[in-house]
Formats: structure tokens, sequence, C-alpha cells
DNA sequence: TATGAATGAGTATTCATTCAT
DNA sequence: TATGAATGAATACTCATTCAT
């Protein structure tokens, strides 16, 4: 959707590494122009207000997942492994940006900035949404279990996903997420199927 | 563990609220003073550092915990009983303090601190390791399925319970969080038992 | 009405005399930290905001004007005794506190700032409506004229008031105020009888 | 005297609806290349510095005005006539540009800065020294009053004609400045003639 | 003639903490 | 046990101006 200049690219690229290194409240105007090498002023030529910047990363990302999940949804594979490709998916990009999980996860930092919450919110609600989808599709040609209502199972789902995240980044990304994601997918694929 | 005076409590109880009402970044020593209606240096005769409250906030809410976990854990119950005692129990304390759910759900905020981060990786593994070593004794006596490890099953339990309590505080805590914890647990039960 | 502190009556001073000296854009937290001698945060504990401090130097001002004024009308003098009263007390407080007439004049810049905006206002029409009053009470009983009519009368004094206060500021207080003024009155007088 | 340039005039004018809008401090050049549309740097091109443009504000105020007063100073009519094609012309180019008002009657701003406090002071007294020689020439055969100096006279006409002027400014430009203006000039006349 | 990128100095305000009383 | 006064460091943001293209 929007399109970043080379520059402001750089400056949400070292924002989320600022995040990731120090926390939300590690990402200041001064900390990021110092981390970049230009004045902080000069940062205000490139974003109207910190504010955009945070919401830049945000964008980026649902950006990325959003063209991901579409593809997923338009693959044509059966539930079980459209499920399973969201699950490598999230797990993937997770790895592969790990600063962003210190966004993410964050519900309550951006509690006072309705902008955030909100994007954050529709963030979170993405995968979720579309993971209730596909498996009330499952359960109508019975390939997922109808004795637990799909709601449950979305529930049940992306909570262990998320713990598991959550653990990944508190542990340092001290573990193979990706190993222990296709591990817990096939737990979860078991439960799924009864 | 640590006992604290009148005062402490008072000034613990008022950040917690503060950590509801406007996020952990609402938590200042002059709100609260303000809050309690004491000076701003009253408050350091009763703690160190603003890190000392929030880590008094934790420690207040661990020891409660840690108190109910032993309990169920002595109550001579059955397994799957002990579970859903554990769960029932949660719930029933986040929807006496809404406000510990902030607290308890903002590992984020705290990372840049290492003293408080470990405290709230402590109180998150308090719950998964009493949840762990209880369905490692309902799979050795058949009461829980063994096709899939202790270690998944908690991951999987604990997950829908912590996403469940974070929609609720999202939600505002607009719904009756005990109702919904029931029905979440008829569920898990049923995916335990297979 | 209001009691200010030692401190802040300090505060207010200083500023006052900044503005005297720079002009209300002058008056900076910086500036004013360093002419009284403590940390700009200091000053924070004496006002809330900037604004509360211009408001201070309003407030100081008006209230000793409207004491005066208060006397002055209940003090049982003729009609063109109290205008002249007037005319006097104004130009003695203005050559008293020569700072303060860059602060009443500056309808300008306060524009912006709501709050100070009406409180110079209010300031400004204290004086006025006085002398409408006083001189509607003349025309009644015939020693002032009344072929011209009383809001008219008091738009002529008025301005010629401001004028010459205008000057005497734009000029660096070069002038005696005072002597000007009991010129300027006697000619007002003058045709105020006609 | 100075030329404009098309470009310049319309930085120019943007600068003085600033103004009226916002006050001096509105005027910054970032806000006035978006008015403009063109980019902050362009407007370096034709003007060295911002004190140029404001003063080319009140330049191109002055010269206007100027030119108006010299030609009823040399329409041969009467000095009663002459002070009141005086008044009638300034209301009507301030009920023409509006705007102009906030910039004349903001000597506080400009007082920090010699060049353009100067300028301001200027245009103020260009108006106040034609009627000083109006009166007089008025009092010499008699069809002005002499009984009061000519100095004392005209800081009475124009103290009124300012303070109707700020009113209307104050008020939001409310009412119809021409028609209070005729107004005035009418009581003013009778007070010259005595 | 215009622009995009950059900057140094400033601006009000916040915050956790200290200290003398 | 409490308070009033003070502070240094930070914080997001603004502004007039410069310079290479």
């Amino acid at each position: 959707m929007k399109k970043f200049t080379a520059r402001q690219q750089e400056i949400i690229k070292a924002s989320t590494e600022l995040v990731a290194e120090q926390g939300i409240q590690g990402v200041t105007i001064k900390k990021l122009s110092k981390k970049i090498g230009i004045s902080e002023s000069a940062i205000y030529r490139h974003f109207d207000s910190k504010l955009d910047i945070l919401l830049g990363i945000l964008s980026q990302f649902r950006s990325h997942k959003m063209e991901v999940l579409d593809k997923i949804q338009g693959s044509g594979a059966t539930e079980l492994e459209q499920l399973e490709m969201i699950f490598k998916e999230r797990f993937n990009q997770f790895t592969q940006y790990p600063a962003i999980t210190a966004v993410i996860f964050s519900e309550d930092i951006f509690q006072n900035e309705k902008e955030l919450a909100d994007e954050v919110y529709a963030i979170m609600n993405s995968s979720l949404q579309l993971i209730l989808i596909v498996i009330k599709k499952g359960q109508n040609n019975k390939s997922i279990r109808s004795d637990i209502s799909a709601d449950q199972l979305s529930l049940i789902i992306v909570g262990a996903l998320r713990l598991l995240v959550a653990r990944w980044r508190l542990s340092g990304f001290a573990f193979d997420l990706r190993r222990e994601g296709d591990k817990l997918w096939g737990n979860i694929n078991q439960i799924l199927v009864n």
C-alpha cells in the first residue's frame, strides 16, 4: 500500500532494531538519529512524528503478512494444509525478523496510542480470522473435528502459537523457532483431527 | 516471603491501579503520590526506588499465586480435577483483580530491567511448571493422553488461557471471564482425555 | 484573590522583566531559570506550565488594578475628579511597572492562547467599563457634555490613553509618562465639559 | 520604493494572511511554503531571510498608505475635509485587507527586531505626522480650535482611530468598520471645531 | 528558478531521585 | 515518618537556514 522512500525504510529498520534491543521505550528520536548517523531534525524530514515511524513498522509488517495469508487462502490446499502453511509462515517471518516480535506482542505499551493499538489489534486479528475461517471449512467437510467449536479451536491454536513465540523472545531467541513450531503443529494437527 | 508494611501495600495497590488505568508508563512517582495523597519524597521512605515498587507488585502477586497453587497440589484431587482447579483459580483471581492482568501480560515493558523481566518470567513459568507436573502424573496413570508430550500439552493449555485473558483485557473486561473460562476448560478437558 | 508564594512572585517578576527586555517571545523557561538562578525543572515545582506563569503576571496586575478602581469608584468624588483619578492611577502604575505595558498591550501575541487572550481582554475592558459608567453619570447630572454619546467619549478617552502609553513604551520609556498624562488629562477634561 | 517580483508579492500576501490567521508566530517558512505550494528552500530564492519577508509586508503596506496620504494632501480640500478623507481612507483600506491590521498593531512582537520595530514605528507615525500638519494648518486659519495643541488633538484622534480598529479586529471583524468610522469621525469633527 | 536533504540551536515539559528540615 | 525545594538527564518536536543538484 504505502510506499516508503529508502531513507524511510532505513529509519523503520533502525527503529525495529531498537525495539528488539531495548524495547519500545528504547525507540527515541535521539537514539534513532545516532544509529542512522543523521541529525534528530533530519528524521522529521522523513516522518512527521514518532507515531508515524512506529506506524510504519507495523504497516510494513502487516502488508507483508497480508500478502502471505492471501496467497495461502488462494492456494487450493486442504484446510489442514492451509493451517500448516499459516503456522510455518508465521514462524518463518518471525525467524527472519525477530525484532518484530517485540512490537507485535506489545499491545500494552501502545495502549495509550489509539492508532497504534488499533493497528496491532488488526494485525493480531488477521491471523485469527483466517484460522477461524479455515477451521470452519474443515469442520464442514469433516476434515476437522466438530465436537469443539471453531472459535474455541482457533483460540487454542493461536494461544499456543503466541505463547511459543513469546517464550522464544523472552529466551533471547535461544532456540530454533521453526523446529519447535513444526513440533507444535504436529500436535495441533493431531488434536484437530482427533 | 517479603513482608510489606501497610504503607507499602498501599503504594503497591495504587501502582497496580495506575498500571491498569494507564499502562506501565502511567506509573510515575508523581501520579502515585497524588493518588495516595502523600508527597513524592514520602514514597522514597517506603521504597528505595521505583524498581522496588514494581518488584513489589509482582512479588505480592506471585506469593498469592504460589499459595493457591500449593494448596491445589496438596489437595489430593485427581489430575484433571487439579487442572480444573488451576483454571478456575486463575480466572477467579483475575476477575477479582483485573488490574493485575495489565502487569502480568506486559513482559515487554519489563524487558530492559533484568530484575523485573526475571520476576515476570518466573510468574509466567510457575503455572506452566505446575501444569506440566500434573499432566505428567496424569499421563503416568493414563488419565491424560500420552500421544502428545506433557510439554506440548501444557504449552497449549497455558497459551489458550493467556490468550483468553488477554482478549478479556483488551475488550475492557467486557465479558464474563469465569464463564468463558469454564467453557474453555470443558474443551481443554476433552482434548486432554482424547 | 490568588496568593502567590515568594518563589512564585520571584518567577512572575523575572518573567515580567523578560517581557520588558525581549518581548513575550523572550520569556522562555531556560532564560527564566537562568535569570532566577535555579534549574529549569525547579520552575515547574512552582508553576504547572508556562501558561500559568503568564497568567500569573496578568492576574497580579489585574488584582492590583481592580483594587484601585474600586477605591476610586467608592470615593465619592465628582465624575470629572474620578476620571482624573483613573488617568493618574493608570499612569502611576505603568510608571512603576513599565515592563507590564509590554504584556497589557500585546493582545496579538496571546491570540493563540485563549486563556491569556481572555484575561488581557478583561483587563483592557475593566478601565473601559468604569470610564463608561462614570461618563454616563456625569452626563446625567450635566457635568459632562451629552451631545456625544458616552460610548464614543470613552472610546476617545481610552484610545488616547492607550496611544500615549504605547508611544512611551516604543520610545524606550524616554519621557515622563505622568507629566504627559497630566497634560493629556487637562485636554480631555476640556473636551468633556465642552 | 522597492519593487517586488510577482513571486515576492505572492509570498508577502501569504505571509500577511498567516499573520491574520495565526498571529505573527504563525508565520514560519514551513507554513508559508505549504500555503504557496513551493518548497521551503524556494522561498530563499526570493527573500534572503524571514526578516526580509516581514519587512516586505510592512514596506508594501507603507508605500500604499503613503501614496494615498500624498494624494489627500495635494487635493486642495479644506483641513476638516482632509482629515475626514484620511479617516475614510484608513477604514477603507482596513476593510479591504483586514489581515493587515494584525501586522500594524503588533508593535510588540517586532520589538526585538530593531529593523522591524523601526518600520512599524514609521508607519504608525506617518498618519500621525500628516494629521498633525493638517491640524496645524486648520488652527492657523481658525477652522480648528486652538485651545488644545495640535499634538494633543492628533494624539486623541489617532488614539480613537486605532482603538476602534483594534476592537474591530478582536471582535473578529464582526461589525461594519466603515459605518462605525463615520460615526466616530462625526464626533471627532464636532470636538475639533468645538 | 526550484528542490530534497540536512542541521544546530532551541522549546516546553517529564521523570526519578536527593537532601535539608 | 513526612515534606518542600531542587535537579540533571531526557523527550518529542520546531525553526530558520544552508547546500548540492
